[in-house]
DNA sequence: ACGAACTGTCTTGCATACAAGATGGCATGC
DNA sequence: GCATGCCATCTTGTATGCAAGACAGTTCGT
């Protein structure tokens, strides 16, 4: 038995190789739950989800432990399941750990010979005002992108790899962050600056400004969440 | 989709149940991997497992599932289950991890006012050599625990979280590294010093020396892992 | 009226049957 | 001998049935 490497894959769109339903049932319902469809603390059960997904509770289950996995939903033995509910401490103790990955990612950059290539953040951020995009959606995904590639440009992807997952976990808080253009502005100005100050290899200067850039998120999400929490509700049941 | 209310407080660890199938082969086979009976790289199939493990194979799967999560197994479409092979690259980059989270937690630690308890870790490794303790696997998880204790001290859970993840990660070749009483007795002196130095809030001290102390583990673990490697094999099958 | 035991329903954990497809060997044609 | 197409077998993905236990409403006892 040798298992074949996919890696090749000479017809990229074959059949259903990647789309199981398990994994349409992880997608499906991560993004009910971000989306507030599966309010935190609720309740539900596999054979509710299975209905509403039309598929079996075998893969169900499948999605379900692995989002148990990443912290995002509980199982009570006999008792059915339920959302995580929010935990603020957990949230900024997340932020926390996404300023020392990419604290130590700038000091890395700062001080590879030579520099990872930052072309792309580059021709991203530090753009004329009239070039900056102003959508929200599109901005908070180039919001990731910039400090995942941070982390990434910095060689070890293992950081890289947790950090991603950090940022899985605050996303759902996260995207509330982007909702007034004022802050959209900030993001621009602010990130601008960090990469001129890492391209400049001032390390420090860098870190202080990161440092302060995602403090600022994790103040701005801390005040705006409760409301936004309530306000967000949609109606239940539309999975 | 009527989503039966939970009790707001739902009952902390009610369950009685922690001793499921799937929590059953997810140990057994970790530990199959982890002390070599699975081979990396080596392939097998569920129906394998699952027969030697007499359950069937629904909660090997789900163990499994697990498993590839963390990164100890890969699944080949529909071609079989394979032990993921070594990767020294990944380990040293986790091994780099480790320095970067346990030396945030004594930059912390050091800061900390007042400092966190740690009189634990001074009745362990701050003691005569008489009380030394000497068994290899003794050391070895004392070894773990103190480098543990020193993270989750620091305060942050999340990354007290990842670091037991990282630690997992590489306690396949960390074992390895404490097969000789010279290296028993350096992990002594120097965890030793490095808690006198955190006692002391002298950081910049104590952080080169935990680095140092980190980066001779890494350092020695790639020296013997090759040779380990090939006459720690067993005899297969034997799950 | 109040509490404890009971019972029926519900939910997950597990086993098993079935389906889709990948793999490797074999026969066939050249 | 070599390539090629076919087919039996194997492996995972999914559906479904069953069982143990948890929960809530009810009933019985006092």
């Amino acid at each position: 038995m040798k298992p074949r490497a996919k890696a090749p894959a000479p017809p990229p769109q074959s059949t259903s190789r990647e789309t199981t339903r398990a994994e349409s049932a992880y997608r499906r319902i991560k993004a009910a739950i971000f989306d507030f469809v599966l309010l935190p603390g609720q309740g539900f059960t596999e054979t509710d989800i299975a209905a509403q997904l039309a598929m079996s509770r075998t893969p169900v289950r499948e999605a379900l432990f692995r989002l148990e996995l990443e912290g995002y939903v509980q199982v009570a033995f006999r008792s059915g399941w339920s959302v995580s509910p929010f935990d603020f401490k957990k949230l900024e103790e997340l932020y926390d750990l996404r300023i020392v990955l990419e604290c130590t990612a700038v000091d890395r950059l700062c001080a590879a010979e030579p520099m990872p290539d930052l072309g792309m953040l580059k021709s991203v951020w530090l753009v004329p005002e009239k070039e900056r995009k102003s959508d929200t959606a599109e901005v908070a995904g180039l919001d990731e992108a910039f400090h995942a590639r941070l982390v990434s440009a910095a060689g070890n992807h293992e950081m890289a790899r947790v950090h991603a997952d950090v940022t899985d976990g605050i996303r759902i808080v996260r995207r509330l962050d982007f909702t007034q253009p004022p802050r959209i502005t900030a993001t621009y100005d602010e990130h601008a600056k960090i990469l001129r100050a890492v391209l400049a290899r001032r390390a420090d200067a860098a870190k202080l400004m990161l440092r302060t850039h995602i403090e600022g998120s994790k103040a701005e999400v801390r005040k705006i969440t409760i409301h936004k929490l309530h306000s967000a509700r949609p109606v239940a049941g539309a999975l």
